[in-house]
DNA sequence: AACGATCCCTGTTGGC
DNA sequence: TGCCAACAGGGATCGT
């Protein structure tokens, strides 16, 4: 499931790729993957033509800045991913969206559950539309201790929920929320506003070193549908995590045994003698 | 406004 | 062994 780790290990592979390249042709087999579009035939007709100044990410959307003050986005959701390829390779099953480079590279875009997203957007479409309502990116541009127990003060929904809701902090998803909720020792189903200071504090401290632990490692490949990279290699953080996906297993770091619950119909992977 | 539920989609898994 | 229902989950949307 790509999350910020991934995104961001997807972007690096892809912007010496894209950078200064020029965009010759663009192919949409499966409409459902191109979002955010009054006219979803804008798509092709915005891309096609244009050059790729930069890519960058916010939370987990890519953003390509494209000449024309257009920007091309991609949302990988939980089974996407990008591929490069030359145009003569074959294609993998669900590759949905196909963007050529005037170099004969191939960007391909392959999603099987279709639950990622791409657009190309216009300045004003930035401003309103998809993404515009995200918070700060949790890697780059992480609130302060006090800002977030500003934005925590009195909410009542579990504090898993509040990491997940892309408009307080951008880019955790259920991963690396659960990861980041045991190295500060925080249990998930805790109310937001309950935490005490020195929670915030150890919260806001966990992020950066699980976010850059996962991308050191190429990102957590993990499931049915492993995220890979650009190249085709799956990352390797699955094997480091302390509690995602390890109910029943002995804590790495107490012994006792990770603990599986629900909150918000999604699973949390949680300690009971590590977490409070 | 805050919160929770529902829906989208499909490969894999688990139960019978 | 074979079949099918359940499950996984990011984000939009809707109801309370």
């Amino acid at each position: 499931m790509p999350e910020l780790p991934e995104v961001e290990s997807t972007r690096r592979h892809l912007a010496p790729v894209l950078e200064g390249k020029r965009i010759v042709a663009v192919s949409v087999r499966r409409d459902r993957m191109v979002r955010h579009h009054e006219r979803p035939g804008d798509f092709a007709d915005r891309l096609t033509g244009r050059s790729v100044r930069s890519l960058g990410r916010v939370g987990k959307m890519l953003r390509a800045s494209l000449d024309g003050d257009l920007t091309w986005v991609v949302h990988l959701g939980m089974s996407g991913r990008m591929a490069i390829h030359r145009s003569e390779d074959p294609e993998a099953p669900h590759t949905n969206v196909v963007v050529r480079l005037d170099d004969g590279t191939e960007v391909r875009m392959v999603d099987p559950r279709t639950f990622g997203f791409t657009a190309v957007l216009t300045p004003e479409e930035m401003r309103t539309g998809v993404g515009s309502g995200w918070g700060p990116d949790a890697l780059d541009d992480l609130p302060s201790a006090r800002r977030l127990a500003d934005a925590l003060e009195g909410r009542a929904a579990p504090i898993k929920a509040l990491l997940l809701d892309q408009r307080l902090v951008a880019g955790l998803g259920n991963i690396y929320a659960d990861e980041v909720l045991f190295r500060a020792r925080i249990r998930p189903g805790r109310a937001g506003g309950s935490l005490t200071t020195d929670e915030v504090g150890r919260l806001r401290a966990a992020v950066r070193p699980v976010l850059e632990a996962g991308l050191r490692h190429g990102g957590t490949s993990l499931g049915d549908l492993a995220y890979l990279l650009p190249d085709g290699r799956a990352g390797n953080y699955l094997r480091r995590l302390r509690v995602y996906g390890r109910a029943g297993e002995r804590c790495r770091r107490c012994g006792g045994t990770v603990e599986r619950s629900v909150i918000r119909s999604r699973s949390a992977f949680w300690c009971r003698g590590c977490q409070r």
